[in-house]
RNA sequence: CCAGUCGGCCGGACAGCUGCUGCCACAAGUGCCGAAAGGCCGUGGUGGAGGAAAGUCCGGGCUCCGAGGAAACACGGUGCCGGGUAACGCCCGGCGGAGGCGACUCUAGGGAAAGUGCCACAGAAAGCAAACCGCCCCGAUGUGCAGGCUUGUCUUGCGAGCGGGGUAAGGGUGAAAGGGUGGGGUAAGAGCCCACCGCGCGGGCGGUAACGGCCGCGGCACGGUAAACCCCACCGGGAGCAAGACCGAAUAGGGGCAACGUGGGCGCUUGACGCCCAGGCCGGUUUCCAGGCCAGUUGCCCGGGUUGGUUGCGAGAGGCGUUCGGCAACGGACGUCCCAGAUGAAUAGCUGUCACGUCUGAUGAGGAUCCGUCCUUUUCGGGCCGUACAGAACCCGGCUUACAGGCCGACUGGCACU
């Protein structure tokens, strides 16, 4: 229903599979949601966008962690390529949410997000994190 | 029909839309990514999680570890008998013991007459024979009670206390107290004697064996504990696919092979020349034998590690069917099939319909009734109801643990009917 119907075509993004890869992104903006936390941060080469999945031990074990990744994976390919911004990579981090919670808001959370990660201030929602992030992006954008 | 025991099997189905990944076929360009190795891109076909894929507890295959041989020791494991198996601590069939009316279930089940240790609490006593209460006999004393006639510092009986002895039947403690039950016997008792049971020893019988039953003898000694040390028999090198193999940047950087050989002493031909002596390191330890290596110099050659990639990687102690042998585990023969291969980790995501279960509402029928209702069953509808445990990670054989719900078969004990 919701992936048929549409005009847009579904969007075919790269998966993240280097750990260095995980690891830088993690010093980039943040977002959290329902389902998962959202990290982004932008790149300067002109590849299309990147994502990665993740989902820890703490969360259940192999057969919940496995269904929340596709669950993403599938949230992912409905996207159009208007919603996602480019030059940038993207790791979602699955919370146990994400098994239960319908698949429109799964959908819509991402939508929404997706901008959000990369804006430097999303990242200030936590206090103690704050001059940490600003430190980080700053660099980012100097390279930049 | 009810209750139960054992064994086996399944573990949601179908449809639509959108995807992932292995293999096969065809097709693409002087294509794209990358330093290279190598990888990627289209269309079609076809395959794609489990009974436990889990825990990682045993047994193997495979791979590497400079894995040398022998013996002893140490360490770890196993432990009734026979069979199965590549092997096992697994499986099958038996035996002994325990439980159940029964089908059947459970069982870590070698040795306690080699030695050492331990046996808490309670109890008199816990391992070597003893005796707390009790029971019985004897003695002295002459107190208490009752009696006798000879009325006494008399005598008889009973009881209490004291002393000496006999007992282990009874009481009580304990997980366990030097066989059990019954009878005889005795002052009271006791294998003191007898019968049966148990135990020990011997004989022969049945069984491949564990073991069983039979006969005879012995009056009973030899407590338990080896998931305490220990003894006996048998087995065992270690680490694991992040094993290992191959291909391979920049940068930093050095390795390997060959020859001479290390230390000490002596000699004179003062040379890296000869002779003699001595080491150290290498296996879990020790001993013996065998072997390898050592500081540096000279010459020759070019490799190793990191990011990364490929491989290892699935035709197997393989599945299914028929048949033969075997009580069975299992084995033989024949036929047939090819049946997951990911690596930030595929095997799915979403939607709908149905099925099953459960709860609930309404109905038709039957039964019970304290006339309130309750039980069984038919049909129809509803519920943000439920559908478990759980995801291959090199591969097999087992074990253990988890699991909503359902199906089939065999058997046992009741009740009812014919």
């Amino acid at each position: 229903m919701i992936g048929s119907g549409t005009n847009q075509t579904p969007t075919d993004m790269k998966t993240l599979k280097k750990r260095s890869e995980f690891l830088a992104i993690a010093k980039g903006g943040r977002v959290g949601r329902r389902a998962f936390v959202l990290q982004g941060l932008k790149r300067t080469s002109d590849e299309p966008a990147r994502v990665g999945y993740t989902v820890t031990k703490k969360t259940g074990n192999s057969v919940v962690r496995s269904r929340i990744k596709r669950r993403l994976r599938a949230a992912v390919a409905e996207l159009a390529p208007s919603d996602i911004p480019g030059q940038a990579d993207f790791v979602l981090i699955g919370r146990e949410a994400a098994l239960n919670i319908s698949f429109e808001l799964l959908v819509s959370d991402l939508k929404s997000g997706l901008p959000l990660a990369l804006n430097p201030r999303s990242g200030t929602y936590r206090g103690k994190r704050r001059n940490a992030k600003a430190q980080s992006v700053s660099v980012s954008k100097k390279q930049g």
